[in-house]
RNA sequence: GGCUAGGUGGCAGAGUGGUUAUGCAGCGGCCUGCAAAGCCGUGGACGCCGGUUCGAUUCCGACCCUAGCCUCCA
């Protein structure tokens, strides 16, 4: 066994290997809980999902992935929904859970929040204090920069050429532009805590540094999130947690996910385009949209369309469809394993297409032999793939089954397969299809096989 | 303007210095009462221009194009 992941930081693919033998500890920038999750934001929890099943297959792995409940996003949904903070951020937390497990996102280990690690975030903003790396200007702690000679070397750039591209303007009270705020007053109508330098709330980028150490330590193996973080936050993080901890390296892998787009275009409010996790749900199975998600490999920019979902739930038909009819006994399947190839394909830096194409081949494979102990063998793996990758959870039947559309219920379909029998062992194919032409009208096919005839619901 | 990734067959999307990706779609066949599903076979590709090489889609350089970041953003 040995996993390679494409370090950012180093620009490329390394063999991993823990900092404590057979531990691992991963770190994935969460959600900030002021609305619904978008399809975008389901990419980085659907891959590092996988990732981290892939690592349980061998360590232990201590998961955290943080919830951002303070951030000005939050106070501005407040203010315009009139809604409590509190409330409003309740509510997100839920309904990202749901919507993340939907997609077959296993909770992390640990899921702190941030308005929980305010006392941590204080005690590391005194530290780098203490140890010149940080300044108080009015009212605000100020991370300087120039003290540490390191900062850009993640997202590789340098602070001259920062200087010159930069489009914002410089607040007064920084001592230079690229300086990041660490502590910022409140006005008392915001949400505030005390703290040495006044009531204030945490800047954007010290409550990973914070809730990483106290949750994962100094030095954590993985840390993960959307190619957007890098810069400015993920740079942050590291200068905040590196200068904090004496130099000690803040994450050892830095993995970072594609973005995705839709329709080739940029997803946002103002396009009008943003699709949500919680809306598409309900019209597709969290399986679909998971393989959608994995289609094309994390790293790369993913085009979300119509067809994007389409071909999702064609490759997903055509997995269940091998397995289907199949009784694999328990025991059988708890000793199953997925293929070695594809295993491989995902140690490979998380090679999901390569994978599919080897859960494809098992399939094939499975069509393709009438042993039935061979068959059973074979969908136990089938099943055994499923579990490492998130996917054929379902039972084959209702999987096919699909949404009861209320024109035909289960009973329906199977009182009318039972007349076309009989129909057919009379040789009244013209009944037999006629029965046949019904259900596909709507939008449900049958299959004759060997063993009896099956259906399914056409994807909608 | 700077930085970082990309540009692969009808579509999606891996990979490789010379030999099949895979899925969907197409075509031919098998199976089927006919279909569907499945199986077998098959056509079709590596942005452009140079260079290295016996040989490059794969390495190097220039160019063109695209995306992300440089500002809250997965």
């Amino acid at each position: 066994m040995s996993i390679a992941l494409h370090d950012t930081r180093q620009g490329r693919k390394l063999p991993f290997e823990p900092l404590v033998d057979g531990e691992v500890t991963m770190y994935l920038c969460g959600p900030t809980v002021y609305n619904y999750a978008h399809i975008g934001n389901a990419r980085p929890a659907v891959v590092f999902d996988l990732l981290a099943r892939l690592l349980r297959r061998h360590y232990s792995l201590r998961f955290a992935r943080n919830i951002t409940d303070v951030d000005d996003k939050i106070n501005k949904a407040s203010v315009e929904s009139g809604k409590p903070i509190d409330e409003i951020t309740a509510r997100f937390i839920t309904a990202y859970n749901e919507d993340m497990g939907a997609l077959g996102v296993r909770p992390p280990t640990v899921e702190p929040r941030a308005t929980e690690h305010i006392a941590e975030m204080i005690a590391m903003i005194e530290t780098l204090i203490g140890k010149g790396f940080a300044y108080v200007a009015d009212g605000h702690v100020l991370f300087d920069v120039s003290a540490n000679p390191d900062y850009g070397s993640l997202s590789k750039r340098n602070l001259r050429e920062m200087i010159a591209g930069s489009r914002v303007e410089v607040a007064p009270y920084k001592k230079a532009a690229h300086d990041f705020v660490l502590w910022k007053p409140s006005t008392p109508e915001l949400p505030g805590w005390e703290s040495p330098w006044g009531r204030g709330r945490p800047g954007w980028h010290i409550e990973c540094s914070a809730m990483a150490a106290k949750h994962l330590g100094t030095t954590i193996d993985i840390h993960a999130g959307g190619q957007d973080l890098v810069f400015p936050h993920h740079e942050n993080e590291m200068a905040q947690s590196t200068c904090a901890h004496d130099g000690a390296p803040f994450a050892r892998y830095w993995l970072h996910n594609g973005f995705l787009s839709i329709d080739h275009e940029k997803m946002s409010k103002s396009l009008g385009n943003v699709v949500l996790v919680h809306d598409l749900i309900k019209s597709f199975p969290g399986e679909v949209i998971r393989l959608a998600l994995l289609s094309a490999h994390y790293r790369q920019p993913l085009d979300w369309s119509d067809d994007t979902l389409s071909a999702a739930r064609r490759m997903l038909d055509r997995l269940y469809g091998a397995v289907r009819g199949i009784d694999v006994p328990a025991d059988v399947l708890a000793a199953a394993e997925p293929p070695a190839a594809l295993v491989a394909a995902l140690e490979d830096d998380l090679n999901t297409p390569k994978a599919m194409a080897e859960y494809f081949a098992l399939a094939r494979e499975l069509n393709k032999t009438g042993d039935d102990s061979e068959r059973v063998r074979l969908a136990a793996a089938m099943y055994a793939s499923g579990e490492l990758m998130g996917f054929l959870s379902e039972d084959p039947d209702a999987w096919f089954a699909g949404e009861d559309t209320g024109e035909y219920t289960a009973d329906d379909i199977k009182g009318l397969l039972e007349e076309r029998k009989t129909a057919r062992s009379n040789r009244d194919f013209q009944r037999a299809d006629e029965i046949r032409d019904t259900l596909a009208a709507a939008g449900i096919q049958i299959e004759d096989g060997a063993e009896g005839t099956v259906w399914r619901r056409s994807a909608s």
